[in-house]
DNA sequence: AATATTCACAACCGCAAGTCA
DNA sequence: ATGACTTGCGGTTGTGAATAT
């Protein structure tokens, strides 16, 4: 490639870092701060070339990386932002403080990846693999915006980027959506193991999930004070949120998933959920776009969803 | 003890997008 | 408009340590 054409015309070094290299590129970035990274490595007498320094500074040398074993809370996010955002490395790292997305990237290869696979997770699409393989042969770009299919799960909508949701609703619901603000928030089956999920693109926020307790029988949850209901599937919003593990969470199979605009919208419809929806399946939710959107589109699309299962 | 394999991490490579003359 | 150059990203490879055989 033509570009980066320094480390090969002239006799750079390559490969580790010497700890005197380290301190040279270090003196010069803290006393002149790094510029035009071309020019580093000649001001800081260093036989690199200027992307070498660059990538060494950005994943080794800043101060403000935290370095050290990722907390468990770390690896979750970065699954449930790899689920949305695919393998943006760079756009995950953003969300975790101190991190690199080098970092980030060889975790997912070396170890998160692993430990899905052995929980028979996907780490691709996030979905049970078995269920990948079942639908290898089909998947026409709209598929997995489908909740009619008796095969969604919450993946189906993690592996939806915010891109894909703001084409979505731009196209599909005429809406105009930013992607950067596209949201999902809680809703819960009451008819079984199945929860939604939250996330905010715009800032980190820890998504917060809550589950029944079993299958079966839930009788002292303190559950939501309303449920929508049809022939044999009620569905209701779930704002318990109690901080759910990824262990557990990716056993819970089905998702239903509510698109608000703004992280002011997203508390909004959150409480306005806490209250009894309305007697009937047509009344609106009381707050903007997310209700519009879920009433007129993905509301019939659960009902379809509930009844099928 | 020697060798092979696995693992985690660091660094490189190729590409695309952006900037500037 | 064009080409040289920089920057940033994501995939891939290299390397040394740890572990297994």
């Amino acid at each position: 490639m033509g570009r980066h054409s320094g480390c090969y015309k002239q006799k750079l070094r390559k490969g580790l870092w010497s700890p005197d290299e380290d301190e040279k590129l270090l003196n010069h970035i803290t006393h002149h701060g790094h510029g035009c990274w071309s020019s580093v490595p000649k001001h800081a007498g260093l036989q690199r070339c200027g992307k070498s320094c660059r990538l060494r500074w950005i994943n080794y040398l800043r101060p403000d990386l935290k370095r050290g074993a990722f907390s468990q809370d770390e690896e979750n996010l970065i699954v449930e932002l790899h689920a949305v955002l695919g393998n943006r490395w760079s756009q995950i790292a953003a969300k975790l403080p101190g991190r690199t997305d080098n970092e980030i990237k060889n975790l997912w290869n070396s170890n998160i990846k692993k430990k899905l696979k052995q929980r028979g997770i996907d780490p691709n699409t996030h979905k049970p693999i078995s269920e990948v393989d079942r639908e290898k042969p089909t998947t026409s770009s709209n598929d997995h915006m489908s909740l009619s299919s008796s095969s969604a799960t919450n993946q189906d909508f993690f592996h939806v980027r915010p891109s894909d949701f703001s084409d979505y609703f731009n196209s599909n619901l005429g809406l105009s959506v930013d992607s950067s603000l596209c949201s999902m928030f809680p809703v819960q089956f009451s008819t079984g193991n199945m929860v939604g999920s939250v996330f905010q693109t715009h800032s980190c926020v820890k998504p917060s999930i809550s589950l029944p307790p079993d299958n079966s029988s839930s009788t002292d949850q303190a559950a939501p004070n309303w449920e929508f209901q049809t022939n044999n599937t009620s569905i209701r919003p779930n704002h318990n949120f109690e901080d759910l593990k990824w262990s557990e969470y990716v056993n819970t199979p089905i998702s239903l998933p509510v698109f608000v605009k703004s992280e002011a919208d997203y508390l909004a419809n959150v409480s306005s959920l806490a209250d009894p929806w309305s007697q009937s399946q047509n009344e609106s939710l009381n707050t903007p776009e997310a209700s519009d959107v879920f009433c007129k589109d993905l509301q019939p699309m659960a009902v379809s969803f509930g009844q099928s299962l």
